[in-house]
RNA sequence: GCUCCCAUCGUCUAGCGGUCCAGGACGUUGCCCUCUCACGGCAAAAACCGGGGUUCGAGUCCCCGUGGGAGCGCCA
């Protein structure tokens, strides 16, 4: 037996080993960011592997889809990626060893016979499991019948998965039957490359959906009868969508790029995850640095947790809040693009982000709030010009014109002094001034503080959009945008 | 059906036999702040699945039940 599992002695090996068939959705990538946080924890190596064995599913869009999520939310791998399907010629090695040292052997049990005899068991109330009646077979191989190769599971004796995560969990081999290692093609099963590919990664901890922890035992025969000791092994609880029932497309299976295109930032969607079955007393809020040196596998829940759209949106918006606004920036740049805008169109950025960040849960959401400072409005909101834009409001429009046409320096607290100097000599409430600016200049009700919007605007804009709304005020039809 | 796993507020969780008439967070509700939208502040409602044990004492340990989940492929 090895000792300690998570002893420090050796820096462990751990892997994430998704199979290329869908998109990489949000149950994939925290058992990824588990193994991730492990290896770096401990200083270890974080392997990435491609289980493309089944080609019928397996697709390269669906690899490039891993390799972008894993890269936008900086789970960086040391090693990697390995693909399954270049790594046959081991597979076909080891096969032959095992099949040599009579750990394997060929079955020339027909599918019909396989099903038939399924029915049987099914019929019978039995677990449906192959009856190994090739497994003693002798003779000439019967003509024409491409065999699989199949393991010789032992018949008796127990095995024993030390689960980080789930303590002792002891499996009976008569439950077990002989699982087909190669097909009746040559091409090696899932349960069979696993094994050969951890032996050969040398990993040391098994971080995987449990999902899996029924196929532990199987995967342990088979490394035993290879001489080798297994992992440890740590199975973390599948991810419920939020109607507490099996994730699927139509309820937040969505890929991990969904996230980013929606708007959310890398840091959320990682400190949503890690605290998704995992806890470090009351904290909710870990940099990647706290999650490193904080996250122990052994501490994670054993029961399976639903997703929760809702503090994902609340974290979201707690790291566009407090991230590095130039950061946050960066982020915001990409998706006024994605608006069609020119981010280099309008003020700067960080003072957009330091203006916008507390009335955004996502940074589509900030795009949209700010796209008023990268392009002309259509217009005006009908109920806001309505209300705003009246003849009531021309007078203290145009002397806010007036104002701001010579305002200097254009600061922030100098078209402060301008917008509570008009309200005073108007004896009217801050309100009855800065919103009918409001609309004025971004076209609707809703912006950043009044001062800030003029200030980011700037002046040339400031004075075009007053125009603007000057003459929609006097009703002289319909304002041209631009 | 068989095997294995799981079970604290709506949700994520704290709790590792007494400090729990169960704490935090999201969400919800109310109040405050306020130039819009927000942010923020304060407050409130809200949970130990059921039944047996063990123990002086159980959310915490054991058993059974119930309810969820996974696996049982020439899928991964």
């Amino acid at each position: 037996m090895p000792p300690e599992p998570t002893s420090r002695a050796v820096p462990p090996r751990t892997r994430f080993a998704p199979s290329p068939t869908g998109y990489l959705h949000i149950g994939g990538v925290r058992t990824a960011l588990f193994s991730w946080l492990h290896a770096r924890r401990h200083g270890g190596v974080f392997v990435l592997r491609i289980e493309d064995t089944d080609r019928e599913r397996s697709t390269e869009a669906s690899v490039n889809v891993i390799l972008e999520g894993m890269r936008w939310l900086g789970l960086d791998w040391d090693e990697g990626p390995f693909f399954q399907t270049q790594r046959f010629d081991r597979y076909g090695e080891v096969l032959q060893r095992l099949l040599d040292a009579g750990h394997a052997y060929r079955c020339y049990c027909s599918r019909e016979r396989l099903e038939a005899l399924r029915a049987e068991q099914m019929a019978r109330k039995e677990k449906p499991r192959y009856d190994g009646r090739c497994r003693t077979r002798t003779g000439p191989p019967p003509e024409g019948v491409a065999p699989v190769v199949r393991f010789r599971n032992p018949v008796d004796g127990t095995v024993v998965v030390e689960d980080l995560i789930r303590g002792r969990v002891a499996f009976q081999n008569r439950e077990l039957d002989d699982l087909i290692l190669a097909r009746a093609d040559g091409t090696p099963t899932y349960n069979f490359t696993v094994v050969v590919d951890d032996l050969d990664m040398a990993i040391t901890h098994v971080i995987r959906g449990d999902d899996h922890l029924n196929n532990t035992p199987r995967q342990i025969n088979i490394m035993r009868a290879l001489g080798a000791e297994p992992p440890a092994y740590a199975h973390v609880p599948m991810i419920l969508g939020p109607d507490g029932k099996r994730l699927s497309k139509r309820h937040g299976a969505v890929s991990v790029l969904q996230y980013r295109d929606e708007g959310y930032l890398p840091e959320a969607v990682l400190n949503y995850l890690v605290r998704l079955g995992w806890s470090h007393g009351d904290q909710e809020v870990f940099s990647r640095e706290e999650m490193i040196e904080l996250f122990d596998v052994r501490e994670v829940n054993k029961a399976p947790s639903a997703v929760n759209p809702d503090k994902l949106l609340w974290l979201n918006q707690h790291y566009i809040k407090t991230l590095d606004p130039a950061l946050v920036a960066r982020h915001l740049a990409w998706h006024l693009e994605r608006l069609g805008l020119d981010p280099t169109g309008g003020p700067a950025l960080e003072e957009v982000v330091a203006a916008q960040r507390e009335r955004a849960k996502t940074l589509v959401e900030m795009a949209a709030n700010s796209a008023f400072l990268f392009r002309e409005p259509e217009g005006f909101d009908e109920k806001a010009a309505a209300k705003h834009l009246g003849a009531a409001q021309r007078p203290i429009l145009e002397v806010l014109r007036a104002k701001l046409a010579d305002l200097e320096p254009w600061t922030r607290e100098a078209a402060h002094a301008v917008v509570t100097g008009v309200a005073e000599d108007a004896g009217a409430k801050l309100g009855k001034v800065a919103q009918p600016l409001r609309v004025a200049l971004t076209g609707g009700t809703v912006s950043p503080p009044i001062d800030v919007t003029i200030y980011l605007l700037g002046r040339a804009r400031t004075l075009a959009r007053l125009d603007r709304a000057l003459a929609h005020a006097a009703g002289a039809g319909a304002a041209e945008p631009g």
